[in-house]
DNA sequence: CGTATGACGAGCC
DNA sequence: AGGCTCGCCATAC
């Protein structure tokens, strides 16, 4: 039964990882330590980015709905993806102020919220 | 094998 | 607000 949860394998964390960011709601965001921690591996948020950095376009995985603890689309310089994202959320009624920021207390995703 | 590098985050100044 | 350090750990070289 519990395995040792830092201990898990590359592969089985990336499933961990896709399938907590797959149960994020439309219209609402998690952070990667959020979704680190839902996945059952404390403190490996860098993993996460990781783990979605390996999506194909077309795993139906809902990837732009991860951002950073700041409320902000994290950076991947020269890819034209971090737009992308913001295209996606805006589309779903995610609001980023003028900085480009999001307020995690009215889009952040509470699990408790959306059981299921 | 040692270093550096990240879609990160918390703490500190 | 902005910068720095350290923890984290898979990958690349």
């Amino acid at each position: 039964m519990s395995p040792r949860q830092a201990g898990v394998s590359a592969d089985e964390a990336f499933r961990r990882i896709h399938r907590v960011v797959s149960a994020i709601p439309e219209g609402r965001v998690a952070t990667y330590g959020q979704v680190a921690l839902l996945a059952g591996l404390p403190r490996r948020a860098r993993l996460v980015g990781r783990a979605l950095a390996a999506l194909d376009d077309d795993s139906g995985v809902p990837w732009h709905r991860v951002i950073n603890a700041q409320g902000r689309i994290s950076s991947r310089d020269g890819s034209p993806y971090e737009h992308f994202q913001r295209l996606l959320l805006e589309e779903e009624g995610v609001e980023l102020d003028e900085s480009g920021r999001i307020d995690l207390d009215r889009f952040g995703w509470d699990p408790d919220e959306t059981p299921g």
